[in-house]
DNA sequence: ATGATCTTTAGCATG
DNA sequence: CATGCTCCAAGATCAT
C-alpha cells in the first residue's frame, strides 16, 4: 500500500530524471558558470547594495536549464512551442554537447562533495575553513551526543541573562527596538538569486552568517573578517537545487546540515573539507530541523506531509510519520522540553506533537492550531511558552498557555506573491517580541502581549523586503534578514545603549 | 473529488 | 526609466 504508492512516485520521478538528464546536465553547467560568475563577486564590495556582478555572457547560460529544467518537471512534459522556444532548446544542446561526454549526470554527486570543488569563489577559502574549525574547537563538545535538557535551558538563561529580562513579565523586555540600526558595513549581496534560508552560527563568539538559495547555493558571511580578498565571502555550490533548510547544531558548530528540494541531504564538515552525503531520497525534502539535545538526529520533511527522522549512527531513516495533509513548512522543537515538536503546514494547520507518544498509524496532535490558508512557520518562543504561527490568511497566531490552549491572532499581511519568499515570524531574545517582514521593505515588530506591531525597523538602506529572518542566539539585539535578491542585512543593538 | 491552468507579485538586469 | 525576465507558491478558477 504504502509502497506501492512510494514506488509509483519514484517511478514517476525517476522518469521525470531521466528525461531531464539534459537539463540535470546543464545543471552541472550551472556549478561552473556561478564558478566563473563568482570571479567578478570580488568586484563587488561588502557594502555595495546594488548589483551582483554576473558576467552578462554567462548568464543565460545560468537561467535557461533552470526555465527548461522546471517547465518539464512541472508539467511532465516536453517544452511547448509557447514560452520555451528553438532558441532556448538550442542554446541548451549547444551548451549541453561539451558536458556530455565527460560525465553524464554528474551533477548530482551521490557520495561526498569537496568542498574545494563545490567552492565557487576565485580567492582561498582557507581563512573560513579554519575559522570554522576553531570555532568548532572552542565549542569543545563536538562529539557528545544527547546533552541534557537542563544544559539548553541554561543555555536559553544566560543568553537573556546580559540585556534582556530573566523571566516573568514577559511584556517588558530591555531591549530597546529604538537602537536597533542596520549599519551600512552590516548589508551584503551574499549570493544570486533568492535566499531561501538564514542562519547565525549559534556561537557566542562569532557573528557568522550561513544562507542557501533557490540555486543550491550555500554560502557564509563571516561579518568578523577583516580579510581583504573575499570580504569575508564564501560561496558554494553543493546542491542542485533549492536549499529548503540549514540547520546548526549549537554543539557541533563545525557541521552544517543542509537540505535540498531534490531531495538530498549534505553536512558540511569543516574539518573534513567535504560536504558529505547524508540522506538521499525521491522525494522533495521541503524542511530541516534538529532537537536541541540531540546532534545526530535530523528531523526532515520528505514528500507531502511526511516527517522522517533520520539517525546518523545507524545510517537510516527508523521512523517516517505521515503528520499533514500538504508540505510541512517548518519543524521547530520547545527550547524547554525537545521532545515537543511543532510543525507548520500547507494545509492550514500548524501541530504540536510530543514525540514519545505519536501513533506511527494514526499521529495525534497535542494541539493542532488551524488558519485559513497555509501555514508557514511555526516556531516556539525562547523558553517554550509561546508558539507563533504565520499564515497566508494574513495573520500571526500566537498561542500560549500551559497547555497551549489561548490563541490569539494577530493581523499582518503577508501576501507576499510569487517572487518574495513566504514571510515567518520568529522571536527575538525572549517572550517579548515577534520579528516579521513586511513588504514595504520593512521589518514589524510585534508584541503577543499587546497584539499588535509595536514597531517597524525602516531603512534607506534596504534596497529589497527582507523576509526570511535569523536571531543571533549569544547577541541580543542581532538579527540577520535575507531578501530575495540575495542580499543580507545584519542589525545590531546600538552601543552604550 | 482530483487535476490542469491562470493570476498575483518584487527585484534585478538591460538598453 | 521603461521594459522584460524570473518561473518548484498557493489559491482561485475551470475542466474532467
Amino acid at each position: 500500500m504504502e509502497t506501492q504508492k512510494l514506488t509509483d512516485y519514484e517511478r514517476k520521478r525517476l522518469e521525470n530524471i531521466r528525461r531531464n538528464d539534459e537539463m540535470v546536465a546543464a545543471l552541472k553547467l550551472q556549478a561552473m558558470a556561478t564558478q566563473l560568475s563568482a570571479s567578478t563577486k570580488r568586484q563587488s564590495n561588502r557594502a555595495a547594495t546594488k548589483s551582483y556582478k554576473t558576467s552578462p555572457q554567462k548568464k543565460p547560460k545560468i537561467e535557461t536549464p533552470i526555465v527548461m529544467r522546471r517547465s518539464l518537471r512541472t508539467r511532465g512534459m516536453p517544452p511547448e512551442a509557447k514560452g520555451l522556444d528553438d532558441d532556448l532548446v538550442e542554446s541548451v544542446a549547444k551548451i549541453h554537447k561539451p558536458l556530455t561526454p565527460a560525465k553524464p549526470g554528474a551533477s548530482r554527486v551521490w557520495g561526498p562533495l569537496n568542498m574545494e570543488e563545490a567552492y565557487t569563489g576565485s580567492g582561498s577559502d582557507r581563512e573560513l575553513i579554519e575559522t570554522l574549525v576553531g570555532i568548532g574547537k572552542n565549542s569543545g563538545v563536538d562529539t557528545s551526543v544527547g546533552v541534557e535538557f537542563g544544559s539548553v535551558k541554561v543555555c536559553k538563561d544566560e543568553i537573556s541573562g546580559n540585556l534582556v529580562k530573566r523571566e516573568g513579565n514577559d511584556g517588558g523586555s530591555c531591549l530597546k527596538l529604538s537602537s536597533l540600526t542596520l549599519n551600512p558595513e552590516n548589508i551584503a549581496r551574499v549570493m544570486p538569486g533568492r535566499i531561501m534560508a538564514v542562519r547565525f552560527l549559534p556561537c557566542n563568539n562569532s557573528r557568522m552568517i550561513v544562507a542557501g538559495n533557490k540555486l543550491g547555493n550555500i554560502v557564509f558571511w563571516n561579518l568578523d573578517s577583516k580579510g581583504e580578498g573575499e570580504d569575508g565571502i564564501y560561496l558554494y555550490h553543493p546542491h542542485p537545487g533549492p536549499i529548503s533548510g540549514i540547520s546548526v547544531h549549537q554543539h557541533c558548530l563545525s557541521k552544517i546540515f543542509t537540505s535540498c528540494y531534490e531531495g538530498v541531504i549534505r553536512l558540511m564538515d569543516a574539518e573534513k573539507e567535504v560536504f558529505d552525503l547524508v540522506y538521499s531520497c525521491e522525494d522533495t525534502i521541503f524542511s530541516l530541523s534538529q532537537q536541541p539535545n540531540n546532534a545526530n538526529c535530523l528531523y526532515f520533511c520528505e514528500g507531502y506531509g511526511g516527517l522522517s527522522i533520520f539517525d546518523r549512527r545507524t545510517g537510516n531513516c527508523p521512523t517516517k510519520w505521515s503528520l499533514h495533509d500538504a508540505r510541512i513548512n517548518t519543524i521547530d522543537f520547545n527550547p524547554g522540553n525537545p521532545n515537543i515538536m511543532a510543525t507548520s503546514s500547507t494545509d492550514g494547520t500548524a501541530c504540536i506533537w510530543d514525540l514519545r507518544s505519536i501513533n506511527a498509524d494514526k499521529p495525534k496532535a497535542l494541539k493542532t492550531v488551524s488558519h485559513k490558508r497555509a501555514i508557514h512557520s511555526a516556531y516556539f518562543s525562547p523558553y517554550g511558552r509561546s508558539l507563533a504561527t504565520t499564515s497566508y490568511d494574513d495573520n500571526v497566531g500566537i498561542t500560549s498557555g500551559v497547555n497551549f490552549e489561548e490563541t490569539s491572532m494577530i493581523h499582518h499581511y503577508n501576501q507576499t506573491g510569487r517572487w518574495i519568499s513566504t514571510f515567518r515570524a520568529i522571536w527575538g531574545w525572549d517572550e517579548s517580541y515577534v520579528f516579521i517582514g513586511n513588504m514595504k521593505r520593512g521589518v514589524d515588530i510585534i508584541s503577543p502581549v499587546q497584539r499588535r506591531s509595536v514597531f517597524t525597523l525602516h531603512s534607506p538602506h534596504m534596497s529589497a523586503i527582507p523576509c526570511r529572518f535569523d536571531a543571533h542566539p549569544y547577541n541580543v539585539g542581532m538579527l540577520a534578514g535575507a531578501t530575495s535578491g540575495g542580499q543580507v542585512y545584519v542589525w545590531t543593538l546600538l552601543q552604550g545603549s
